[in-house]
DNA sequence: CGCCATCATGAAACCGGTTTCATGACAATC
DNA sequence: GATTGTCATGAAACCGGTTTCATGATGGCG
């Protein structure tokens, strides 16, 4: 492999040159200029990314540290995010934390070690204040999450907004008695699509009935309980709501086992639109959340971070509905 | 940040001994190992990954090849290598071909060019030869597929045993008159699926109807079609076997279009138990892969490929069928 | 014509490890 | 006691770019 010196002496000129003319810089002269191009063609002269790293203090990658790896869209986040990246010639660590703060501290301490240019953070179990901290040390974005105190640094969804329109959607349909299965409300995603479930009741003047309100935990087995507590209390609602698509299959799950029809008999609505979502029988009605546009926005927010811009905060990405056959107007 | 030339000041020696008592070199006396021991721990040293790596020629990463980032299982995947990796404390970065050779190569060339210590591939379209090549300049290991000339490079599975295995609980449940809706045949998972169904047919002595075997595409629209042109020819099979789980839901909504009842009047079997398998309704019996198994030693493959080791010829993984609600035996 | 600004370019220092080779100390051997 | 071998260690070269600073050339302007 040829080095910078040998393309300079192919060419006549010193390395410092040859660097200039790589990287496109203007004081070149256009007759320099076209021997050295001659020269790198010639000799296939690829620099050393090493040495360009050492000598430059900059890697030319970033760091991805994810919860959970095998999530169900991590898949189409990390597909966007790699294209975005490798367009701008940024190459892409990735580290898992396994939804664990320990874990997640580790993918970032091993990001870092490795001198990453910058990060996407995408972790369910690292602080506010610690995210909020390595926000100052390093460029860095959080994807899919709202640390208020670096909100310019978050790529998020507004949560309370998809809660509102899968509500409002049934609502809409005529129901007036609603169930909300909720994922851990400490998490922000959880209690977001919470608060807009309340805003869509509150709108229509109609009040929260808390024993319809469940915390569950996002899993699939969560929905099921929390739909199996429902009826064992005898529940007169017509509609179900649920944190995430998974915590839906559960409920249908459960209502299954009971016998109760989908949606003839209860309305479901999900949040995610993951791949099974389509699938099911009857297919799941859920909220979609743009995270293709997502990804583009946190890759490019990321790459000008990095490039010294300052932060600028952005709107949150809004969730659509999806219309598919769990949602039905009500039993007259 | 301290560098190697500081550390070997604070301890009184050379930098030379700071380097060898990094790495553990046994050629140390033990007094001055501690003393440059307490001078790392007091400077918080830690090397410079850019000058190491430009020293060593080494990146202290490995690259992974992925056809389709977004594919059901890649997560999984990932997830395993990531760890496995990490416990080495090699880094991995990630590029994605999108299922296109052109791209394929693409991401090949640019982890390449990151000067990666090694490659692992799970290319779809790349060709034999290609990887052929590649593996003779570079520590590779070619994930799920099996390149003949480099067997010790490969892991894979054994799709024939799978196809065999899903035919053969269909026959035990006493069909005697399986379909068999197959991948693109150019690939060769498809074509070990087919060989594996026509193997456990001729050792019951039953001839393979080849209207019963249609080629798809790995779609879950081809697997409705497939099933649409077996009805629309007024079939008799009892049961069919798909090339993977989304051409198995394909099926069942072409047969439930038709109001036929699985598995009452036709048994169905997937492949890849995909998370959807578990959920639809009734739940798909279907063949699993050790995919952990199968990328915990991917990692440790490749590693040892990148210490030198000459690569070892290894077995192919098998699957195991996953027996859930769409076998039974067929009608009287 | 002389002065200064502008521009293109090269020499050399620098980034911070790794590794080779030389050296000196000490012990074992004859 | 002289020789040889082993061991711990340091000096310095090296990896291959980037960047600063100096320099010489060119040209515009008074």
């Amino acid at each position: 492999m040829a080095t910078i010196r040998e393309v300079a002496a192919h060419a006549g000129v010193s390395p410092a040159t040859v660097s200039r003319v790589m990287k496109g810089e203007v004081r070149v002269n256009q007759k320099t200029r076209e021997r050295v191009e001659a020269a790198i063609a010639a000799l296939h002269y690829a620099p050393n990314v090493f040495a360009r790293s050492l000598a430059s203090n900059r890697l030319g990658g970033v760091g991805l540290v994810i919860s959970h790896l095998a999530g169900p869209f991590m898949g189409r986040v990390m597909m966007t995010l790699e294209a975005a990246l490798r367009r701008a010639n940024v190459s892409l660590l990735v580290a898992s934390g396994g939804g664990e703060a320990e874990r997640e501290q580790e993918a970032v301490d091993f990001l870092l070690g490795r001198r990453c240019d910058g990060l996407i953070v995408h972790a369910d179990a690292l602080e506010d204040a610690t995210l909020a901290a390595l926000a100052t040390t390093t460029p860095m974005v959080v994807f899919n999450r709202l640390v208020p105190d670096i909100a310019a640094h978050c790529i998020h969804l507004d949560n309370e907004c998809g809660g509102y329109l899968a509500t409002r959607h049934l609502l809409d349909q005529g129901h007036r008695h609603i169930a909300c299965l909720t994922g851990p409300l400490r998490q922000q995603d959880a209690a977001g699509r919470l608060a807009g479930y309340r805003r869509a009741l509150r709108e229509q003047g109609i009040e929260a009935d808390e024993h319809a309100i469940i915390e569950g935990d996002f899993t699939e087995r969560s929905g099921e309980q929390g739909m199996a507590t429902l009826l064992a209390r005898g529940t007169t609602v017509t509609a179900v709501v649920t944190g995430n698509d998974d915590m839906a299959l559960g409920v249908m799950t459960a209502l299954r086992a009971r016998n109760w029809q989908v949606p003839q008999q209860i309305s479901l609505i999900g949040y995610d639109d993951e791949a099974c979502a389509r699938h099911v029988v009857p297919a799941l009605t859920t909220i979609h959340a743009p995270l293709e546009e997502m990804a583009e926005a946190a890759a490019h927010r990321l790459l000008a971070l990095i490039e010294g811009a300052s932060p600028a905060p952005s709107s949150p990405f809004v969730p659509t509905l999806i219309e598919r056959g769990t949602v039905a107007p009500p039993m007259a």
